[in-house]
RNA sequence: GCGCGCUUAGCUCAGUUGGUUAGAGCGUCUCGUUUACACCGAGAAGGUCAGGGGUUCGAAUCCCUUAGCGCGCACCA
């Protein structure tokens, strides 16, 4: 045999063959032989690659999993489609793009957006394109004529109609709540996206007045607002509802103290200083007390740094600023002591590891309990099968526990989130109201009390706001400016809505407005302005009137009140949001007939031929690390949007180690590059590496050693080929013409057939590990070390028909042996097939064998 | 705190509903070149299946418990 040399040459090979699949077409379950003949689907949508740098072993595990099923069913004779795609990955591809920005010395946050978002494009096409190639390598039977890109124009209409539907529906809405904000990147993250690390800090103990309490934020406290303590602790129970005085870094302070069944006694003091702008714990007491104490005071900016009424310490970084504060609290005698040792958990950016700062921001949440209700449901009908089987509870847990999402990210690069502020031009001046006072305004009242000056002269119009939810709801137009002593107020004032009787309610109502820290008595000033107040309408549109629009395309007009004004949200979606509906975008975006729902009706969702046919798909693989992320979030908008399941299996499998169990890394230099041993090894003998001994669930351990172990059995393989079409020559030589078997030698060949159906068994089980063992050790230990070595004397008997009988069980175990390898190592099996008599071409193997 | 796991050969891990002498890869030792293969063959050493208790004719496997390790979620300033 000159073209077998002894030893199986991957690298001349690999290339050619998958070409030659590609070019059969095979790949696409349409142009498979048997699709005509109601071949039953089976159906896997890929995982789509992150499109900001190159494959690792984790894509590798994904690609040769997911292979081994699509060989295998279609080996089985049904319609496979493994629908490939790339995924723009929003946020992780604007930190990895922010990363090369840094290093050419640029900035995002000084580009303009349409540049920024071109230059991202380019890169993750190139990336995109890299990834194809190597997913090829790797010998992935997808079928490429359905590739989809999440930001294909499809996807896009697709994630704007189930945002539109959602809104309509009551699902997604719009809230002023304080976000997980990353200060380097300028964005705020979901719940998911927040690591927390544990970290030693001192704790500060700082007094207010009669009273001491415990921090680890100093900095925070010129956004205090008020003091809250346990109602039921003893201690302080005469202090709630009471104002106490206190000196502070920046002159005398006064909070009220409320009672909160949020604060554990046990800690610290047991006295809690309440930051409603930078603590979401804090906002939440606001919220429980905000008749009694002021909202939220901004004094930590964008990136990080002090802002607002905070003295000398304005411009500060906040971890210069805790220091700073603190120096100066000791020396002005109101810091107690110092717990130096103290160990908590501090919520950081998962990307970047920055500090995150809690921050109260208008964003996009999506209303989970009702859809975690239904995926509930569905679980637990046993609708879903797990692998492994307790991740099942995992994902219930986490679905009975659900928080509500935050979908808006204030980065580029994603799909922009289809809303349209109708929002009141910049050179319009605006005047907060409390969003209490709002129903008076629109109820008549026509005169505000403001102790800043705000500039205003009879005759201009102001965009009257809700300060509260950052919304507007008006014009108003000033008809009277006058200044007066707080106490020469004559009460009740009618036109002011004539709800302070005396003083002391006034003062009180005033200083709930306002910083704690301003002093305000009777003789204090305040401009009084009379206005005429003009809701917004259809017939008076000018200035924008905060209507939210909706839609999958902007609108020229305000639909409520005509103006010019509308804005688009500048935020993008969490990726998440478009990806968590990938399995049923990603198929009504296929085929011809596409529909996308009646004109009138955008909602609908409309159907596809690949959807009618491959939708709820047969498996989702993918890694337990995004059972959240992911998984949970496909079954949730999966369900709301087509009523069923995406997919009957979830299979998850574990992250990759190196032989030390460590997490593989860059910058521990332990990665081993699926596409470089490959081109060493062979790209069969990595998938095997990947497939043997890796069980659902449990973290996969791949070392140069295994994949070297499996090169040696590829080797073995093609040596145990190369063996019995030796025989071959041999015999075609003796002119032989219809050779027969015996029983004995057809027993052995049906042996191994039974041997094959039983590695199908455990790949129908999702015990891939099991099938790749069982076959390695059929063919290497049974079949080499046994059958051959007994076979020799046999083929060397001076019996013809002995002779022919021994090599046509040796031809029949080897054809067997190929088809139980060929979804595991599709490349050395199929090299090796094309030499066996009677094949003619390419993909005989891969498509019209039956398993 | 709540939840989910793990502990099997020197190392890294399999072991499906409980069923003969507990397996694989790599490593170690001995011998071996014969119709493919030294990226090989024949053979060997190496395990009280974390400890204890229970159920059973029978337990690595089911139940309880102890110890050690890991992961996820939620948190206290």
């Amino acid at each position: 045999m000159p073209e077998l040399g002894p030893r199986y040459e991957h690298k001349e090979i690999e290339e050619d063959i998958y070409r030659k699949w590609e070019e059969s077409g095979y790949f696409n379950p349409d142009k498979l032989p048997r699709s005509k003949a109601k071949a039953k689907p089976f159906s896997i949508v890929m995982p789509p690659p992150n499109a900001n740098g190159s494959l690792h072993m984790g894509h590798a595990v994904f690609a040769t999993l997911q292979d081994i099923m699509t060989r295998y069913w279609r080996m089985k004779g049904k319609q496979a489609l493994w629908l490939p795609g790339a995924d723009h990955a929003g946020f992780e591809t604007q930190t990895v793009f922010d990363k090369k920005l840094d290093k050419e010395g640029r900035n995002r946050f000084a580009m303009e957006r349409e540049a920024l978002w071109q230059e991202i494009w380019d890169f993750t096409q190139t990336n995109k394109k890299v990834m194809e190639g190597q997913l090829r390598k790797l010998g992935a039977s997808c079928d490429w004529s359905r590739e989809i890109f999440t930001l294909d124009p499809r996807i896009i209409e697709g994630v704007y109609s189930t945002f539109e539907k959602m809104y309509k529906d009551g699902l997604v809405y719009r809230d002023y709540r304080v976000v997980n904000w990353c200060p380097k990147h300028r964005t705020a993250l979901s719940d998911l996206e927040v690591k927390y690390i544990e970290r030693v800090d001192p704790l500060y103990y700082i007094k207010y007045g009669p009273l001491t309490l415990a921090t680890v934020r100093p900095e925070t406290k010129f956004g205090d607002t008020a003091l809250a303590v346990n109602p039921k602790d003893k201690r302080y129970k005469k202090y709630i509802g009471q104002e106490i005085e206190a000196e502070g870094i920046l002159g005398k302070l006064k909070f009220r103290v409320v009672g909160d069944a949020a604060i554990d006694p046990k800690f610290g003091t047991g006295v809690v200083k309440v930051t409603p702008a930078h603590d979401t714990t804090d906002f939440e007491i606001w919220k429980r007390h905000e008749k009694e104490i002021p909202g939220p005071k901004i004094i930590i900016d964008e990136s990080g740094r002090l802002t607002g009424e905070v003295g000398e310490f304005k411009g500060l970084k906040v971890a210069e600023a805790r220091i700073k504060v603190a120096e100066k609290m000791q020396e002005i005698g109101i810091l107690e002591k110092v717990d130096a040792e103290y160990k908590h958990q501090v919520a950081t950016c998962y990307r970047c590891n920055s500090t995150l700062e809690p921050m109260p921001k208008p964003q996009w949440f999506v209303k989970m309990e009702p859809l975690a209700k239904e995926a509930i449901k569905a679980v637990e009908a046993k609708k879903i099968k797990f692998y492994p089987d307790n991740s099942k509870k995992v994902c219930l847990h986490w679905l009975r526990n659900i928080h509500d999402w935050n979908i808006s990210r204030q980065i580029i690069w994603g799909i922009r989130i289809p809303a349209w502020f109708c929002n009141p031009k910049n050179e319009v001046k605006r005047m907060g109201f409390y969003y209490k006072i709002v129903p008076q305004v629109l109820k008549g009242k026509a005169r505000t009390y403001r102790l800043n000056d705000h500039h205003l002269k009879v005759g201009d119009v102001i965009a009257c706001e809700d300060s509260q939810a950052k919304t507007f709801f008006g014009h108003a137009k000033i008809t009277a400016v006058a200044k007066k002593k707080i106490k020469d107020i004559v009460l009740p004032d009618p036109i002011h809505g004539g709800g302070y009787k005396t003083l002391d309610e006034l003062l009180t109502a005033f200083r709930r407005h306002y910083p704690p820290d301003r002093v305000i008595t009777g003789d204090t000033e305040t401009l009084i302005y009379d206005f005429q107040f003009i809701p917004f309408s259809k017939e008076n549109p000018s200035g924008g009137c905060n209507y939210i629009y909706v839609g999958n395309k902007a609108v020229a007009k305000c639909p409520n009140c005509n103006g010019n004004n509308l804005v688009q949200d500048p935020d993008v979606f969490d990726t998440w949001f478009s990806s968590g509906q990938w399995p049923y975008l990603t198929l009504l975006a296929q085929g011809k007939n596409i529909k996308h729902g009646t004109r009138n009706n955008k909602q609908e969702l409309g159907t596809s031929k690949d959807f009618e046919n491959f939708y709820p798909t047969d498996v989702m693989e993918t890694g337990y690390d995004i059972l959240f992320f992911w998984v949970t979030r496909m079954i949730m908008l999966g369900l709301y949007r087509t009523g069923k399941v995406p997919f009957k299996n979830v299979y998850l499998h574990g992250m990759v180690r190196d032989k030390d169990r460590q997490k593989m890394s860059k910058s521990k230099g332990n990665v081993v590059d699926p596409l470089g041993v490959a081109e060493e090894y062979g790209t069969d003998a990595v998938r095997m590496a990947i497939t043997v001994g890796n069980t659902a669930g449990n973290d996969i351990v791949i070392s140069e050693d295994k994949i070297r172990g499996y090169r040696n059995f590829a080797t073995k393989l093609w040596n145990i080929a190369r063996f019995v079409m030796m025989q071959k020559e041999k015999i075609e030589g003796a002119g032989v013409t219809a050779p027969k078997m015996n029983a004995h030698d057809k027993k052995a060949v049906e042996q191994a057939h039974k041997v094959r159906l039983s590695i199908g068994k455990k790949i129908d089980n999702f015990q891939f590990h099991l099938g790749a063992e069982e076959a390695y050790h059929y063919i290497w230990h049974t079949f080499a070390d046994k059958i051959i070595e007994s076979a020799k004397p046999k083929l060397m008997s001076e019996k013809r028909t002995e002779q022919e009988s021994a090599y046509l069980m040796l031809l029949g175990i080897l054809e067997e042996s190929l088809m139980m390898l060929h979804p595991f190592m599709p490349f050395v099996t199929e090299h090796i097939y094309q030499q066996l008599p009677g094949s003619a071409k390419y993909s005989e193997m891969l498509m019209i064998k039956k398993w």
